[in-house]
DNA sequence: CATCAAACGAAAGTCACTTGCACTAGCACT
DNA sequence: AGTGCTAGTGCAAGTGACTTTCGTTTGATG
């Protein structure tokens, strides 16, 4: 999806929600646009070029994104999260290099027979975690 | 497996890597035995009749048995864990309830497609992380 | 342009987990 | 059984990724 697309979207998705486009707001959305692989909350800011003190500014950002569906988190081994921009309701799946966060999307999903199995144990509100860790190639000699 | 032969396995893994069978790890370890389904560090705490400030020493066990491979993992969506004891070199998928935090396994398993997949794309020591989470039954109205 | 809730900013707080260090206790070897 | 080595423990303090509070600013709407 163009990030032209994306933002539009984004926008309509957040008036639904009586939410509104911000100038951070916008800085934000525009820097995670820019990563090529799920990037950290701190690289976030960064790239949005915000001071260090913004970083609660760009959780909540985060955080609405979320709710709007168009952001994932994905969470590492050691509780901390990566953040990638998504297609509207979309989700992804990860190989992630434990040592330099490298990341890329693996095309398996399994979430179908998932979701029906935890329907039929009563559950609802279903969401499903999938990443692979590992360590890459150039992180195993190091 | 029943619980004597997990302890016997145990015992020979820890001996494997000049560890000791204390008698805090085996309050820890017995504990473990005890629950059916995963538990927090501060659960397995209480049913180990350790007092608080032996929390440390959960958590160091935890990791202790994390490495000879007989204990997994949990990550909750908030970033916290819960750990179960699993046959030696196991692991185990699961459908939790985001809000009580029960949890049962789920039969589903993609670590063979997958870790062919990693391996391929030149990674090695290749774990990988597959969790449902959803509203349980008796959640779900409150 | 006025209004007013959404969003922001700074500072302080939370909480799961980790670390440093002095002390204790398994286990191997007499 | 005793002794020495080192893993394990206990306490206290530290870490770090978020979260909350509350007063101030700002964007959409009329």
């Amino acid at each position: 999806m163009p990030e032209n697309k994306i933002h539009l979207e984004v926008i309509k998705r957040l008036q639904a929600k009586g939410a509104r486009m911000t100038q951070k707001r916008q800085r934000i959305l525009k820097a995670l646009t820019t990563f090529d692989r799920p990037a950290s909350a701190e690289e976030i800011r960064e790239r949005a070029e915000l001071p260090a003190s913004d970083l609660v500014t760009v959780y909540r950002n985060l955080e609405m994104f979320q709710s709007i569906e168009t952001l994932q988190s994905i969470p590492l081994e050691n509780g901390t999260h990566l953040f990638e921009l998504t297609a509207p309701g979309e989700h992804y799946h990860h190989l992630i290099c434990r040592k330099c966060h490298n990341a890329e999307r693996l095309d398996v999903c399994i979430g179908r027979s998932v979701k029906d199995k935890a329907k039929a144990k009563g559950f609802s509100q279903i969401t499903h975690v999938l990443e692979v860790y590992g360590l890459c190639g150039e992180c195993e000699g190091a």
